[in-house]
DNA sequence: AACGCTACCAAGCAAGCGCTTGGTTTTCAA
DNA sequence: TTGAAAACCAAGCGCTTGCTTGGTAGCGTT
């Protein structure tokens, strides 16, 4: 279950960034990242069927929401009829469990990479922040707010599959968010919950095409509110 | 369309108030508070039909969400059989609608009474963030979280209907927010939505029946963590 | 007493849902 | 070339859904 994956970031990611450490990855790095999931295994090939199925699954339960989309809609989508997807999948909701699962995977190990490309401390929880914002408005990780908008839709007994995988993914949260705040702090799990839900609750106002505000700059406000800045450039009136 | 609603909130509610001004309001109150937008138009009587059907959709789209909630249920659960629902209702999604309309009226009734009750700037944004968290989970205003996860099941022109009524409840956060932090922050608007979205994500993880994490202590948090404090109270390891 | 109105019941319709079944095509290794 | 497994189609089953229809009981007004 929870397999012990190393994942080989040592000299594959960083040859390419230059100073931005903050900045989204290339295609190029993420072609690298999924063939690395692919080839451990973690991820089902986006070329096969079952791929396909998962991809278009994703993207339309982010759409139009789980219950609103049929299996006629995701069969239709990559070219089959309804009855063959139970072939590849044991039900509806086995579909969504599947997403959840690859979803939540890629998500964890691109904010591993983006973590690792980044130097300081302060610029490795931006990364974190901003590969949030990225996946929450579908930019870099297609059907990442369906792990929100649809837990209610899967069983307890399924939650629990994803909520495994869920573990590793907020444990890079509290180790970025700790070596920021300090690890003294009682309240990390608590801040981290209170950031993460107002990062997914952007998903309702901020739109990322948007001139007036953009993905960066959001993602440094968020920053710069979270973390208590030095006295040196917060405007005080006292 | 947008009535001017003047609410007697001038000696009725401060009456009972001792000092925890940041406090729960008494059941007497609240009732009190049902009374005056009764009697305004605002609400309708929940001892008539119509009022038992949309608290009991209030109650049952917050368990089970809107598309798992039958009009069967619905009906059910005040004793009629589903074909009568429509002599008081044009459609399922016109009672999530009203529904959401009402309790989009009594929460920004009972926020308003709130602010009213505090009496310095730092303790009406208390209250404003203990309010939010009550209504959240379930405590103060029944079906209140449906108004963030069922929005989606809502069309584009029933949703104007319940857009209307929110502007004027997120113009008292704004308020109680430019208060403590300063009217000449052109960030409020930004700050106010980050903190909506921490206090409604709460959903997901906070349990007020805790014995660790009281309610009244999450909001002390919250509060904490948003508001700059003075360098005499925070800790800093510098 | 007759009226009219509101609220409700009993029954069911048309449509859509997830999923199954039996049979056909495709694939690919031996 | 052959055989078997995998992938898919065509059809539809059983069920649930939101909603409609025709009729009726209750109630207050005139």
């Amino acid at each position: 279950m929870t397999a012990k994956v190393k994942f080989k970031t040592n000299g594959s990611f960083n040859t390419k960034v230059g100073k931005s450490n903050t900045g989204a990855e290339t295609a190029e790095t993420k072609n690298l990242l999924i063939a690395e999931l692919l080839a451990s295994g973690q991820i089902t090939d986006p070329a096969s069927r079952r791929g396909q199925l998962l991809n278009a699954a994703a993207r339309l339960f982010e759409q139009k929401g789980y219950t609103a989309t049929t299996v006629r809609d995701i069969a239709a989508a990559v070219g089959i009829l309804s009855g063959s997807i139970f072939h590849h999948f044991s039900s509806k909701e086995d579909i969504l469990c599947c997403t959840m699962q690859e979803v939540t995977r890629f998500a964890s190990a691109r904010m591993r990479v983006a973590i690792f490309q980044a130097s300081s401390a302060e610029d490795k929880l931006r990364a974190c922040i901003r590969c949030e914002l990225e996946a929450i408005h579908g930019l870099a990780v297609p059907g990442f707010s369906i792990l929100v908008n649809e837990w209610r839709s899967l069983s307890a007994s399924r939650q629990a599959l994803v909520l495994g995988l869920r573990d590793h993914y907020e444990q890079l949260w509290l180790e970025s968010l700790s070596a920021v705040l300090g690890t003294q702090r009682r309240d990390l799990p608590l801040v981290r919950r209170l950031l993460l839900g107002a990062l997914a609750h952007t998903h309702n106002w901020f739109k990322p095409e948007g001139k007036e505000l953009t993905l960066p700059q959001l993602a440094e406000q968020v920053f710069v509110l979270f973390v208590p800045q030095p006295p040196s450039r917060q405007p005080t009136s006292l």
